[in-house]
DNA sequence: GTCTATATGGCGATAGAC
DNA sequence: GTCTATCGCCATATAGAC
């Protein structure tokens, strides 16, 4: 059944990326990947031989989608500051929604450094494209003095508090789900203003 | 050999810490410690009966180191922008010298959430603390909505380029630690203005 | 392609000599 | 307290029947 080859594979893939994304690397067992595929585990090896490689298969999907898609809105007819609050405003959506991203690639990118330049680079992450996003600036408001440091305030906004969740909750938010959520949100508005607000000449 | 029970199980600790920190709980090995330590590996559960016990004793420590000691500055009579510009050095500082830090932190509290709230209590950790900070704060010049934003933009602010170490690295520097290093630098200043200048009145 | 059974190796932990 | 030797388990990976 040619059928159901491609979806015994998708489903190995869709298992693997829920339980690497929670264990991590480490902490993964094929075991648990086959039981969440509904499979058997020498079935997972059959179809990508090692741990390892089917970790690579699914870490590039994963990272990519991590690293920021700005680059859709960088060629809209968005003025600066809509790019800014569109992209923030997706940003954080997209990591709540898949909350186990950033500590998973945190940890791998720094479990295996070697392994990201190229992974970045095929991806086409390119930094010289940083400077579309400043193109149409308006310069007797704002002045970037480094864009490096602008993307790294805001990234750093964005993904803190995804990365530091246990903490904020169980510290600020007495493990409340819903007040921890209404925090995001309120900070969509905050990060905006602030990295805006960081480069606007006084 | 009183004197060598001491230096023995402080050698341990020194190992642990740094295997533990490098390659996080799954990731380290009984082995590797007791090679590190100098010691066989039968010792080290001599000492410590378990992997578990043992990274218990120094996660506590790590910890405590990671989260903040703003405390200290809180009390002086620094006035509040000085409180703040000197938190923000002191703390760049510390993770630069020990760049393993914020990674393992946020992969272990993300693994076991529930170790957390307790161990943060018995440091003393209190956000009620936070209202110190803004205590003798120039009402005329700032306006702070919501202190934990402001912490928790600080904080970003301060971490996130370490845990993204070897993607700034690899892609805005050239795998140069030097170019690194200064941009660390730069941020000290850049962080400071930008928090202050989130809560000043227009 | 999918399964059961098993090989192979590594790791945490313990026993026991010194 | 410190070592060598080893147990017992679990995880990755493969062999081989169907």
């Amino acid at each position: 059944m040619v059928e159901n080859d491609k979806s015994t594979e998708k489903q190995i893939l869709g298992a693997a990326k829920k339980v690497f994304l929670e264990k991590g690397f480490d902490g993964a067992r094929m075991q648990e990947i086959a039981d969440e595929a509904g499979i058997n585990k020498a079935l997972v090896h059959y179809y990508f031989r090692s741990k390892e490689k089917l970790f690579d298969a699914i870490f590039i999907e994963v990272f990519s989608r991590f690293f920021p898609k700005v680059f859709g809105a960088i060629f809209s007819d968005m003025s600066f500051e809509e790019k800014i609050a569109f992209f923030i405003d997706n940003y954080i959506n997209l990591l709540a929604e898949n909350s186990f991203l950033p500590v998973f690639i945190i940890h791998e990118i720094n479990r295996n450094p070697d392994k990201i330049v190229g992974m970045m680079k095929n991806i086409g992450v390119d930094p010289k494209n940083l400077q579309f996003i400043f193109a149409d600036i308006d310069k007797t408001k704002y002045k970037i003095a480094d864009p490096r440091h602008f993307m790294v305030n805001m990234l750093g906004l964005c993904i803190f508090p995804f990365i530091a969740k246990p903490i904020l909750k169980g510290l600020l938010f007495n493990n409340s789900d819903n007040e921890y959520k209404t925090f995001l949100d309120q900070r969509k508005k905050i990060i905006t203003e602030t990295v805006i607000n960081s480069i606007r000449i006084k």
